[in-house]
Formats: structure tokens, C-alpha cells, sequence
DNA sequence: ATTGGAAGTTTGATGAGTCAAAAATCGATT
DNA sequence: AATCGATTTTTGACTCATCAAACTTCCAAT
């Protein structure tokens, strides 16, 4: 009951990731997602796992998978408030780049006093959103979850509003900067293409950038607002 | 040669902190002065302190103590460095008291990349001093140490500035704030009483504050600058 | 010179987190 | 239903950092 070390932070967050990814959100993350998406080879996992379940903070099922308690649930978004205020802070106050902030924030978020998040938050207005998009849990662990649809499934040549990417490679990002991609800039879908596994996209400017539809699944859009 | 641990860099850092506490620079440091500042028991010390030499960054005289190589000064100055630009951006941006930014600095020192700290250095305009009036190492690794008089040694009667204060705990920082002894401000010895063991100071506006002579080593000062 | 106590070192053990590789289990296909 | 292959679990080992407690060394006072 002491306070989590970074590595079961890590895990718990990881495992809420894992869950909320797949919209079927009664599903058990399965023990190899997990580990690679930690980098530890699957028994660790496993071992891990247990630990956790002994802490209550997940439930496991031994072949099937794991899942997060509500005790888990909470220091999970805990651990995502911290991680998401301060990249949105290393962007905003620090102007540090949007594809350089997520690495940053994944050290600082196990170094930061809660006093230090809420004081961030305090200065940043008490936001709602990251800078990818993602949502800011409060100090109860409670967040806005909308559900977007991404661009391989909003419909055609209909301007919608770049919401969220929900990926966080550093190359990937810097292409969507390049590329003007960025949350909050309206786009519309040209053409999608099956075969060719693309994605015309009609960007800011009328430019057009041609993305992969693996790609083009992570980045998720919203109606436009009602003109203001 | 891979990056240090957190443990290795709070070694280092401490063994810094020691050697240049005492003025004769070139006496070694003594285990268990070593083992308190790091709130572990003497043999864990010593065992750390034989693989630190193993790795270059020390040099151990078993029974005497030890010393940090130059690579491990310029590892422990950049440590430092870390630390220092950390806690003046705590109380410069973001608006933290001056008495709790030491133990925020403490953790964020190790998660915090050059990249960032860099950044925070040129934010801040390259800033030669920390709030606690501590020097701030450059890049690599080199500070100015200029030498100051404390309370105890300096000339009663006349106008001095505090320019450092060489402890770091949060309830004599927050007395000091509440007594406006804090680095920058002009004050003056009233007199020194070795018998009650303590000094009085005049400070700004002229109010009187008496503090144990424990303290007042504490409280180092310059000259007053050539007046404006 | 001896010696007693302080300071330092060694030894053996522990907990956290990890890996490699052997063993067990599950499930999809025949 | 039997089996093969993928996934998962188990086992044994390892590293890092630590402590407790036994042991050694040093030095200052007799």
C-alpha cells in the first residue's frame, strides 16, 4: 500500500492502454500484449502480474489475461493525468516540440509531487486535452472519453476537425507536424483507396497528403464545430 | 559506462557536496559522513563506494575514505547543474515557494533529460546562481565558487548582502522567507554573543532577528555591490 | 607498547525486477 | 477426439541496492 514504483505505474498503465484500445473494453489483456508492450519478456510479465494481483489493483486469470481493478483504474488515470499535464506543459510553457514531449513525460511523470501536477494544472487552466488529443484525467482519476471516428471511417469530402493521434512515435509525429496534422486543424478525406492500403487527405491549405490507412486509424476526427 | 543510476548520481552528488563543505578541499571523505548524507547504513557505503572506483568515478582508500576522479566531478557537477536550473525554474515559472523546491528537485534531477535542462537554462537566461544563491555549473561541468563570508566572520556593523544560504531544509528556508533573510537582501551584524550562541542580525527595515550561531554559518554574504 | 572504542569492512541475506529456457496449457484444425 | 503450434507459466539465475551483524583496522589515551 505504499506508493507505487515506477515500474508498477508503468504496468498499470500499460494495462489501461491495452484495455481501452479495443472498443470491446470487457475483453482481458492478454499477457504477450502486454509484455511487448513494456519491452519484458512474457513471464515477466506474468510474475509482474501476479504481484499486482496480490495488491489488488488487477484482477488475473491465469491463460487469459489481466484486468484492471477500480483501485487500478484509478492510479492508472493518476499516472495519465501526470504524464498528459506535463507534456501538454513541456509544450506550452516550455515550448519544447509536440514530437519530443511523450519520451520526456514518460521519466518526469514518476518524478513529479502531486503538488507540482496541480500546480501545472492550474496554469494551464485546468485543460481537458493533451497535446496529441488525449484526454486529461481530473484528480479523482474521472475524464471526458468521446468517441471519435477515425479517418478511415468518417465520410468523404465532409471537413471534419483533427481531435486526437493516438500514437506516439517520435517519427510519426514529426511527420504530422510536417505535414500540418495536427490536432485542432480541420481536413477532409478525399479518397480512400483499399488496394493501394491508402488515404488521400485534403490538409490545411487545400495541400494533399497521401497516408497509409494503418496510419490513418490513428488519427481520429470530430464533426466540425458549428461555425463560429 | 552507460548512463548512471539515480543511486549513482546521488553518490556522486553527495561526495561532491562533502569534499567541498570543508574548505581543505583535499581531505577525502569518510564513509560515514558519507553513509548519513545518503540515509544508509556504512557498509552499503562502502560497497557502492568499491564499485564507483571499479568504474573510475571515485578513488577509495579503504579505512580513509574517498574522493571523486574528474570524471566523476564533471558527473556530479552536471548533477548539480540538474538540480539547480530545476529548482530556480520551480520558483521562476512556475511558482513554487522557495523552501519546497529542494526535495521536487531532488526526484525530478534524475528523470529530467539535457535536452530539457537545457532548454530550462536558456529560458532562464543562463543563470549563474540557484534561489538558495548555489552556483549552477555550465554544460560542462565548470562553476564559479566564489568565496563568501558568513555571518559569523563578517565585519559587524556594516552592510552586507546575503548572497547563499548552504542548507536546504524546508523549515529554516521557510523561517528564513518569513524572517526576510532570503539571498539578495542587504542586512547588517549587530553583534555576536558567543556565550548565548548567538548572532543579531539587523535585517530589511531594520528588523531584528536573533539566530543560533548553528544558523548563522549558515548565511553566507559579499560585500554590498558598488551603489547604483 | 597496549588496548578499548570508534570507524570501517565483510559476509550473508533480502526484495524488486528482470531474462532464458523448460514445461504446461489452450485452442484451432484436422 | 487427437494433435500441433502458439501462448503462457514456471523455474532457476542474475543484477542492483540495501540491511544486520560479525569482524577488522585504526588511533588516541593510558
Amino acid at each position: 500500500m505504499a506508493l507505487p514504483s515506477s515500474t508498477v505505474e508503468n504496468y498499470l498503465k500499460a494495462i489501461y492502454q491495452a484495455e481501452t484500445a479495443e472498443e470491446d473494453d470487457t475483453r482481458l489483456v492478454p499477457m504477450g500484449r502486454l509484455a511487448s508492450a513494456l519491452h519484458v519478456v512474457p513471464g515477466t510479465a506474468t510474475t509482474m502480474v501476479k504481484t499486482l494481483a496480490e495488491s489488488g489493483l488487477v484482477r488475473y486469470e491465469p491463460y487469459a489475461g489481466v484486468r484492471l481493478t477500480a483501485a487500478g483504474q484509478k492510479l492508472a488515470a493518476l499516472v495519465l493525468r501526470r504524464h498528459r499535464l506535463m507534456e501538454l506543459f513541456l509544450v506550452e510553457v516550455v515550448g519544447m516540440s509536440w514530437a519530443e514531449v511523450h519520451d520526456e513525460a514518460e521519466r518526469l511523470e514518476h518524478a513529479a509531487s502531486d503538488r507540482l501536477i496541480d500546480r501545472i494544472d492550474e496554469m494551464l487552466g485546468r485543460p481537458a486535452v493533451d497535446p496529441h488529443g488525449d484526454p486529461i484525467p481530473d484528480q479523482d482519476g474521472a475524464m471526458a472519453t468521446p468517441r471519435y471516428q477515425t479517418l478511415l471511417t468518417c465520410p468523404l469530402d465532409t471537413a471534419v476537425v483533427l481531435a486526437r493521434v493516438t500514437d506516439q512515435d517520435t517519427a510519426f509525429l514529426r511527420f504530422l507536424e510536417q505535414s500540418r496534422l495536427t490536432p485542432g486543424t480541420t481536413i477532409r478525406v478525399a479518397s480512400r483507396d483499399a488496394a493501394a492500403d491508402h488515404v488521400l487527405v485534403r490538409g490545411a491549405g487545400d495541400r494533399s497528403i497521401v497516408i497509409g490507412m494503418r496510419a490513418a486509424a490513428k488519427l481520429l476526427v470530430a464533426p466540425p464545430p458549428p461555425a463560429a
